[in-house]
DNA sequence: ATGGTAGTCGCACTA
């Protein structure tokens, strides 16, 4: 059987509610994570979801910034994780399963960071790598009680190889692309050898991007880009990834200008061939 | 080197 996994961080889900939509009509997704959705929890427009079939909804939010979400088609069960040392919302975790499966379904919205990348000078970077020094904490503990499959996907708002943005050296100094972030986030995976799905799938030479600015007239033909959001799999699932080729996982690229007010964000989606 | 845009709690903040 196959299962289809999605992020999007769609920038407001009340103002993109068609959009969502849209896309959960033409990709069908089994479980979607969404980040900035910037509504509070109460104000999230569920009905929306559960008319399109996707009746187990999650949600993290807070009033004006962040916020987390996960929809999906399969049963969702909350998991109580805590990430962020501000208390943000900016996670949803979920053990997502039916009869014959079940994987766990991270949902984040890792902290931009600032402009400055030194955590002395620059508190919002160094929030930003305590929340991913957060991240290490919990997925050590839980891997020694609960190897259960893992899904980790979001914002994560690091592009950590050379080839996930447009100019490697021109952006070494800007936050999202410094070593020390790189670094920390790289720390993360290797500690439980997560697999990051775009980078197993496609080639170290292809430039691989998700988000492109809003400062900028044609993203796409500039394609001055980055590669921010993730989906990985904990190593149980590596053949379930790569079983599934190049075509199963998808950077649905021309989301960044398919409408009038597109997000700044494409969604993308990652098969898992568990036959 | 700077500034550019977008969204919300809209004249300030986050990204």
């Amino acid at each position: 059987m196959q299962i289809k996994l999605a992020t999007w961080n769609i920038n407001s889900v009340r103002l993109r509610i068609d959009q969502v939509l849209r896309f959960l009509k033409e990709e069908s997704p089994d479980v979607l994570g969404l980040q900035e959705i910037k509504c509070e929890t109460h104000l999230f427009p569920k009905e929306p979801f559960i008319n399109a079939g996707y009746k187990y909804i999650e949600v993290d939010g807070m009033k004006g910034y962040h916020g987390a979400a996960t929809v999906s088609k399969l049963s969702l069960k909350r998991l109580d994780t805590k990430f962020c040392p501000l208390g943000h919302s900016r996670h949803v975790s979920t053990l997502v399963s039916n009869k014959n499966l079940s994987f766990e379904f991270h949902n984040f919205y890792i902290p931009a960071g600032g402009d400055i990348a030194d955590p002395k000078e620059n508190e919002k970077f160094k929030h930003k790598l305590d929340f991913i020094e957060n991240m290490r904490t919990y997925f050590s503990m839980r891997y020694k009680k609960m190897p259960s499959p893992q899904v980790l996907v979001g914002d994560f708002n690091i592009a950590p190889h050379e080839n996930d943005v447009w100019n490697h050296k021109q952006l070494l100094k800007v936050v999202s692309h410094t070593p020390i972030e790189v670094s920390i986030l790289k720390d993360l995976q290797k500690a439980h050898n997560f697999i990051d799905c775009s980078r197993a799938l496609y080639n170290d030479e292809d430039k691989l991007f998700s988000w492109w600015s809003y400062r900028g007239r044609n993203p796409l033909e500039s394609n001055r880009g980055r590669r921010l959001d993730h989906i990985w799999v904990s190593s149980d699932l590596k053949n379930a990834v790569e079983s599934s080729g190049k075509q199963g996982h998808i950077i649905h690229t021309p989301c960044r200008i398919w409408a009038p007010k597109p997000s700044d964000h494409v969604p993308i989606t990652q098969i898992l061939n568990l036959s």
